[in-house]
DNA sequence: TCGACGGATTGACACAGATCAAAAAACTGA
DNA sequence: TCAGTTTTTTGATCTGTGTCAATCCGTCGA
């Protein structure tokens, strides 16, 4: 394992404050692998053989139930997946594909527990990371059950403004299909909506959005920073 | 804090394997309280003083926006709550309420957080349950997100019977309108749910639940481990 | 025992959102 | 560049679920 690549995978917020010994065993079986769009990464019921540390590009996160399927999110630079499922050694509960091209960093799961037990500081890690994706749920739970599909849309516009640094025009990061799955809508009603937001000022012209009076908007979506804040 | 309150607190799986050390730092501020029924425990927003930890009765979680209100889950024995909140130093995402009189060990936040630094079989114990909370809070996204509401009553009432040990009688735990918030309906569409679940057999009287066909239920509730297990 | 209250049920109706169909627009790859 | 494919949009319609209102039922205290 070169490096770089070392480098690449001690930059990750997980890795931070590990310690050597714990980093060596890490990364003593660890790789990095490349992987070209729509190619499945996990599948849900199966067991753990990775822990995944997204490096670059764009992973959805789906689950299947009874021939039907729901996007369950989306994973950006830095962010880990089948944590949860590592730590117990228990089936996934989602499944997981590239959207583009990625880069990931995969460390064997016996790894992970191993330093795990042995170093505290790595334990730490864990521990915030997966307080804060047990909070991440939890936000999208109570987003799904307490507002409506326009609601939802209107929150998520305020949020991705914020991500982009609280520009009033930004890029939607993925198609607008999976982005309707995700709010928990059919792409048919994701139209629907976005026109009826235009009352509130928002522009939509393909994949770029502008939002053109965020003081209406936010007037009507009320996000909230027990469901909307990012800082978890 | 007497002998009888320390062993309780040890009874709990969060604390099996805890150190003595460990043990000492999380009771030294610990302290038992017992609560009349629809008291409040907490409220979303926040910032933990306690992790709680329910030695006996029954608390529903909740969560507000904009003037609505929904049920996010039930507490049963031994069951924490906070936890995420507490380790994070974050504000509590959900209130809580007891729905019947609840006995709970309160541990000091603080506490808390310096035996996870210091006692690793502690630190192992908080990282399960977590794992724990996060995954069942990702099976509830599921089910809210590829099922109708009732399928999701079809597969509560099944998953039910699994904890009365395969009983085919049983009691709802809780009132009808909290079940019907929980599983993201209106009390109105809980009964009516009910009625058409008579042909697979579901007989209902008062918190009284029979089901007489289990077989015929399942065919159409088509329940999945990675949904409906109860072992996370 | 009775009355009062909250919870549960039932019916009528309204509405958000899904489905179906078709056209328009945006990509894809030779 | 352009055919072929996929995604997005638009319109029409349908369905599940929510809302409102009335009634029923069970519990509990006087």
């Amino acid at each position: 394992m070169n490096n770089r690549i070392l480098e690449e995978i001690r930059a990750s917020s997980l890795f931070a404050n590990t310690t050597e010994a714990g980093f060596a065993t890490l990364t003593r079986g660890a790789y990095v692998q490349t992987f070209p769009p729509m190619m499945d990464l996990a599948t849900e019921g199966d067991l753990p053989d990775f822990l995944y540390i997204l490096a670059s590009g764009n992973v959805e996160l789906f689950a299947r139930w009874n021939g039907r399927e729901t996007t369950m999110g989306f994973l950006h630079q830095n962010d880990t997946f089948i944590l949860a499922a590592t730590i117990r050694d228990r089936p996934f509960l989602m499944s997981a594909r590239t959207l583009t091209k990625s880069r990931l960093i995969m460390i064997p799961s016996a790894d992970v527990r191993e330093a795990f037990e042995s170093d505290p500081e790595f334990a730490k890690a864990i521990v915030e990371e997966l307080a804060g994706c047990y909070r991440k749920s939890v936000k999208q739970a109570k987003s799904n059950k307490l507002r409506t599909s326009t609601e939802r849309l209107a929150n998520y516009l305020l949020r991705q403004s914020q991500k982009a640094g609280g520009a009033s025009s930004f890029e939607l990061p993925q198609e607008k299909k999976r982005l309707a799955a995700y709010l928990g809508m059919t792409p048919e009603n994701l139209s629907r909506s976005m026109s009826s937001l235009r009352e509130q000022g928002v522009e939509v012209k393909g994949q770029k959005i502008r939002l053109n009076d965020v003081a209406a908007l936010t007037e009507s979506a009320k996000p909230d920073p027990l469901i909307d804040s990012q800082t978890t």
